[in-house]
RNA sequence: GGGUCGGUGGCAGAGUGGUCAAAUGCAUCAGACUGUAAAUCUGACGCCGCAAGGCUUCGGGGGUUCGACUCCCUCCCGGCCCA
């Protein structure tokens, strides 16, 4: 359950209790889709200081499988992952895979069909299933599967896309309900599940979304498709909007976001949780983050559109060769405790996967640190 | 000494009369990445130029030809075989 501690203007931080323990918010989950952080044990993410991952339930649906995840118990004992788990609906392999390819699948009004990318074997997901399959993951956190339209499409095709996913939110609401009495679970440890509120960059589609899916009732409410638009601006005026639609005592959850400052944006806009590929992908691309201590956020963060409370390296780059200092003085990570800026290029220009590990863990590093620096904020 | 194969851009290695400033890979130099089809992708990579375009290249020199990295002669260098 969510509970509001405190509020400064738009933005609030909050605790969450769910079954297998406590979430401050705001928070942000890496994005462990197919059962894990690529690269990094998840003693490591404990240790970092992440409260919450999240895992996606098409991929693990298609690997390892779903006879296997039961097996195991659940997602949790399969992973060895024993704090909160959120499990994303398989609702944006719908956008990636078919709007953007529509060669991989199809999208009906009951279903989704998709062709597995790896074997073209063909797999059918319904927002029925979506929730059993998160049911048997075992997560605390679930979202329905939605429709995501790329922002680009066409009003008339966004327009559609969001009644489809109201229509979608009904059954897995409806079949969320199921599953809790046939499975018999208690008030205390029933998962929390998300509506996600699609409209593109139309706020009037958005609001539309909002209301439906609010009078289905959710416990929190995610930004559906992206919060950036087709000329990777960030769509301030979309979710900041999108944002007060919402009932205040319910989760607010900026699917894929983000950037620090696109986070550092939603959190002043009301947004509670984010989730991202952004740390771990652009680390083990050898993009690194860090934070610039003089002008970082503490003084007046919730107004921050700007971005110098952080700036960037990218290791690989020659001058890095015969850099002997460390890549942020002040973190803690193993790999800024460690070692120098020359050893981790010589990581990456040697192809050796601990580089890309290293670079990972630290930019989680950075993005727990940026939750902490917008907590202590409120 | 004789024979033979070969010498191409930082490296490896295609090309064997015009469509070649020269494939491809590596290296190098940059860039991108937002609910992960991503240890990935994109661009640059002889010299000058923002560009159009111009200029100089395929061991050296000479030649044949309208035209040569491609053919001929010769020299230099290397591998292998024979003496």
């Amino acid at each position: 359950m969510f509970e509001i501690i405190s509020k400064n203007k738009n933005s609030r931080i909050g605790k969450i209790k769910l079954k297998n323990g406590e979430v401050n918010t705001p928070f942000f989950m890496p994005d462990a889709t197919r059962g894990f952080v690529r690269s990094i044990d998840n003693e490591i993410l404990e240790e970092i200081g992440l409260e919450a991952i999240l895992i996606n339930t098409y991929h693990l649906f298609l690997n390892p499988g779903m006879e296997i995840i039961k097996q195991a118990g659940d997602a949790h004992n399969f992973m060895n992952w024993s704090r909160p788990l959120l499990s994303d609906s398989g609702g944006y392999q719908v956008f990636s895979l078919i709007h953007k390819n529509p060669k991989l699948g199809k999208i009906t009004d009951n279903e989704v069909i998709f062709r597995s990318p790896t074997d073209g074997k063909k797999h059918i997901l319904t927002p029925e299933i979506a929730i059993q399959i998160q049911f048997d993951l075992g997560v605390d956190m679930m979202v329905c599967l939605d429709d995501p339209p790329p922002n680009d499409y066409p009003r008339e095709k966004i327009a559609q896309a969001v009644e489809r996913t109201i229509r979608w939110a009904g059954r897995c609401k409806k079949e969320y309900q199921k599953q809790i009495e046939k499975r018999k679970i208690s008030e205390a440890d029933r998962p929390l599940i998300f509506g996600v509120i699609q409209g593109g960059e139309c706020l009037d589609l958005r609001k539309h979304c909002t209301e439906e899916l609010v009078k289905i009732g959710f416990d929190g409410y995610g930004f559906g498709a992206r919060h950036i638009d087709s000329d990777g601006n960030f769509m301030e005026e979309v979710v900041r909007e999108t944002a007060s639609f919402i009932p205040e005592n319910a989760l607010r959850f900026a699917l894929g976001v983000g950037t620090p400052e696109d986070i550092v944006k939603c959190f002043s806009y009301g947004w509670d949780m984010f989730d991202c590929v952004i740390p771990t992908r652009e680390g083990r691309h050898g993009r690194l983050f860090i934070s610039n201590k003089q002008t970082q956020i503490p003084n007046n963060k919730i107004q921050i559109p700007n971005t110098n409370f952080y700036e960037t390296i990218n290791i690989n780059n020659g001058k890095y060769k015969n850099d002997f200092s460390r890549v942020d003085e002040n973190c803690d990570c193993v790999l800024c405790k460690n070692h120098t800026k020359a050893y981790l290029h010589h990581l990456f220009a040697s192809k050796e996967m601990l580089g890309m590990r290293l670079a990972a863990i630290h930019n989680l590093k950075f993005y727990v640190e940026l939750m902490r620096g917008l907590r202590n904020d409120i």
